[in-house]
DNA sequence: GATGAATGAGGATTCATTCAT
DNA sequence: AATGAATGAATCCTCATTCAT
């Protein structure tokens, strides 16, 4: 059809400047890297750019949605495959799954950690596929009744992993991050029991 | 004396710019703040500034190391008055005097939240003055010694407490940080017990 | 007929970018009209503008030559319908109709007089239908033989009457136009008699 | 003195900038000149225009106002000079230097009578140094007191010669100027009589 | 004939930095 | 030491125009 073959020509030029975008801001980080560097890597013109994103910080936060995204969505697929019953096991397991991609992407963490802002993050966690925080909620509450607002428990563990891991795996502080995890797995144990 | 008196006009001119520097990138953002800008507002000349500021950057450090060192300062002062014996009690003065500040001060939460470099982060706390890790990692061990890690929990509670705070005082997410205190402070008390 | 009908859409196409050329030139000038918009206005492609005009001073100088001649065509009919037998009333009659209608339709004194340039104006005085400068100079002749070089006299009136009235409706200068039409209709006849 | 030469330098580049403005304007038209062009022409950094200029159209303004200035001044000192008694011989001569001013000086004309905007036109006229309208409209009362309304009469002049002049001076219509200027003088003539 | 995605030339503007005074 | 005029690289963004569908 004709339409789709048009629409599936833009579908391109959106991608790769998505993906220039990425490649760019992780080598460059986002002040230092120029729109018209983001096209010209992107092997499109100038004015393209302007077709599908809005700025420098459009792109960055659909950049950095979609990459999240992927990676909770694998996170998950990756824990629901495993089949673990208990609660707890298998919130650890989906931590440790995204810990490790870190591991492996360095870059990605750079950047999703630099960026998120709140309205994004709140954006990801609940999202119109998987609405992260009420699943977790959910589960939460039967698992343990005694919790009195598990909301808090939710936002406090999303923190602590976040903030200490970044520190963790790119500057091995407090701990090389293989050290820290057992630290980290115990203490978000605690909190939820 | 000449000599002092000259100093001292330096000294002068370098708060003004620093005080400048906090009012501006406070109010637009570090990137919206040109050197210009700041000279302007400081009422001083645009060479005034190379003189004593490399560029940018290196005047935000400087004014977040300046306040965030006032902010520790105040507060562990301020828990030495109180002359709290108990190790867990005295901590949790501490913070609770830091989050305190923090919800009077917006802006300096902003601030220095958005900002605060990894390397500008480890300096603070091993300042010249106040070697605020060595003597938390030293009392910890005193009051648990069961604490296989006291490094490790000492970031863990720092990572929790910049993390949580940040997005309690300024979007009563997940609580309103009245709220919320309890649940942290809980938290904390868990980590080093 | 099918060659018709596509001539007729045609022409709809044409009027529409035409009316919406008119309605932007008129609210924000020709500088500030892009034929992005003009044509996004008309609720037409892009391509399909390139099919009727040239650019944008193309279709300007059509706008303003069609809302002319329709003015003046208007002016003359008024006049031949009142049946002035007198030429300098009749003259007096035609300018009387054309400020009028200025009166009740400032946007578009502003856009012929903005943009009125010389070629235009005289294709205008000259056009295929009403050959109105002609017709003048004739009248002019029989009306008063005394004058020596009538064509002087009829630029003089019009260069007159179009500089005046322009200040005069828009900013009221000297005077506003109620006020300062009997002065300029005085000098008018001034200058045939 | 350093202050005076400091201050000398920057009047340099100032007239530098527009007498550039001037040439490029009237070679090409505001239009199409950029302010790279007007910088570039004056051997001026990009920058500089800014520190002396909000945009092209301040400078079109200035440039115009000055030229504009000088060229009233010299036609009242030419007509000082010539120490004519009668007022109406005297408004003569002086519209007879300006337009003698034009037809030297073809590029002035145009680019006067194209971008005399209102705004600047009326303080042209009644700058502090010249007040021309109120000048001619006491000469006026004192010359002819049937007048009921100079301030018309002025205005009808000012009007008159200078949309006519421009036309008769550059195309020769109605007539080449040399010819017109009887017709015109004479029309003049009628108006304050 | 109609469309609108793609392009890149072109222009406006900002700003860090230098340097003569 | 202090200044601020001068600079031009760098960046953003618009828009006329083309051309494949």
């Amino acid at each position: 059809m004709n339409i789709s073959k048009v629409e599936e020509k833009k579908q391109i030029k959106r991608d790769r400047l998505l993906a220039s975008a990425y490649a760019l801001f992780v080598q460059r980080g986002l002040n230092e890297t120029s729109i018209n560097d983001i096209a010209e890597y992107a092997d499109v013109g100038k004015g393209t750019f302007y077709l599908y994103f809005k700025d420098k910080w459009d792109i960055n936060n659909q950049v950095i949605a979609e990459k999240a995204r992927l990676l909770f969505d694998e996170a998950i697929i990756n824990a629901d495959e495993k089949r673990i019953d208990n609660f707890s096991d298998r919130l650890i397991c989906i931590i440790d799954y995204i810990i490790n991609s870190f591991i492996e992407n360095n870059d990605l963490l750079r950047l999703i950690n630099k960026n998120l802002s709140l309205g994004l993050y709140n954006r990801l966690l609940s999202n119109e596929y998987i609405n992260i925080k009420d699943t977790f909620i959910t589960e939460l509450k039967n698992y343990n009744s005694n919790i009195t607002n598990p909301d808090a428990v939710f936002y406090m563990i999303i923190e602590l992993v976040g903030s200490t891991t970044y520190n963790s795996i790119l500057n091995d502080i407090p701990l090389q991050i293989d050290e820290f995890k057992p630290y980290l797995f115990d203490q978000i144990r605690k909190m939820i029991n």
